[in-house]
DNA sequence: TTTTGATCATCC
DNA sequence: GGATGATCAAAA
C-alpha cells in the first residue's frame, strides 16, 4: 500500500522524485493510503484532486497561504487532462487584489510569484473513467520561459490596468491571451472591495486570475511526455 | 471570513 | 464543444 510522507521534500529534487513515485496511480490507491474515502463524484468535492495530491508529496501547508511546499518555493497544480492528454479546465492562479492592483507591476504581482515555480501533474478527468479509477500523470517542474513571462506580463498589465482604472465591473473573461479574470466566490453575491473610476471604495464580487485553456494546452504539449 | 483546492452549469 | 460566469468544500 502507499505509504504517504508525513513531511515535505527536503529539495526540489526530491519533490520531483515523489511526484514520479505516484505517476500511473490510481487516486483510489493513493486515497486509500492516505486513509480518505473517495467521494462519489466532484461535485461537492471540486477540490479533492488537489489536496489528496498534496497530501501524497507530503505537503503540510494547507490551505494557509502561500505555495505548497513554502521551503522550496514551489506551487502544486493538478491539471485535469481529457482522453487526448488535453486540459479540460482553466487553472486558477490567485484571487486579483482590487484595490492595490494599480501599485504592481509585473515583477511584484502575485501571479508572477505564484507561477514562478509550478509542479504541474496532470490527471486523468474524462468522466468515463470512475473517480477512484483515474490516474496520476507524469510530473514537469516548470518556470516560465522568457517568452511565457512576457505574454504573461502583457496580460497582467491589460489586465491590472482596467482593474486600476476602476472598470473591474465591466472586464469580463473575454479579457486577456493566457490570464483572464473571473469570478472566484462561494457565490455572485459575495462582496468585497474595489474601486470605481474615482477611486473610491465599492463592493464587488471577487474575482481571480485564470490561466485559459490555450496556455496548459501548450504547456503540455511542450513540456510533457503525458500517461495516457 | 479568507485562502486554499478547483469543477460545475449554462450559453454561445 | 468550448468558454464564461457561477459555484462548492476544507482548513485556519
Amino acid at each position: 500500500m502507499f505509504a504517504a510522507p508525513d513531511t515535505p521534500p527536503a529539495t526540489e529534487a526530491g519533490l520531483l522524485s515523489r511526484a514520479e513515485g505516484i505517476a500511473g496511480r490510481t487516486l483510489a490507491y493513493l486515497a486509500e493510503g492516505l486513509g480518505r474515502p473517495v467521494p462519489d463524484d466532484l461535485m461537492r468535492h471540486k477540490g479533492w484532486v488537489g489536496q489528496l495530491v498534496e497530501a501524497a508529496l507530503g505537503s503540510t501547508a494547507g490551505s494557509a497561504a502561500g505555495p505548497d511546499f513554502p521551503k522550496l518555493g514551489i506551487e502544486l497544480k493538478t491539471i485535469p487532462i481529457d482522453a487526448n492528454g488535453v486540459p479540460k479546465e482553466t487553472t486558477f492562479v490567485c484571487t486579483a487584489p482590487l484595490t492595490e492592483i494599480g501599485t504592481l507591476p509585473w515583477r511584484d504581482s502575485p501571479v508572477r510569484a505564484k507561477l514562478a515555480r509550478v509542479l504541474w501533474i496532470p490527471v486523468q478527468a474524462h468522466k468515463e473513467i470512475p473517480l477512484a479509477d483515474r490516474r496520476v500523470g507524469s510530473p514537469c517542474i516548470w518556470s516560465p520561459d522568457a517568452e511565457e513571462d512576457a505574454r504573461l506580463e502583457a496580460d497582467w498589465n491589460e489586465l491590472s490596468g482596467l482593474v486600476a482604472d476602476g472598470f473591474v465591473e465591466s472586464i469580463t473573461a473575454h479579457r486577456g491571451h493566457w490570464l483572464q479574470i473571473r469570478p472566484k466566490a462561494a457565490n455572485r453575491k459575495q462582496r468585497t472591495w474595489g474601486e470605481d473610476d474615482e477611486g473610491d471604495p465599492i463592493r464587488t464580487l471577487p474575482r481571480g486570475f485564470y490561466l485559459r485553456r490555450s496556455f496548459t494546452t501548450e504547456l503540455l504539449a511542450r513540456r510533457f511526455i503525458v500517461a495516457r
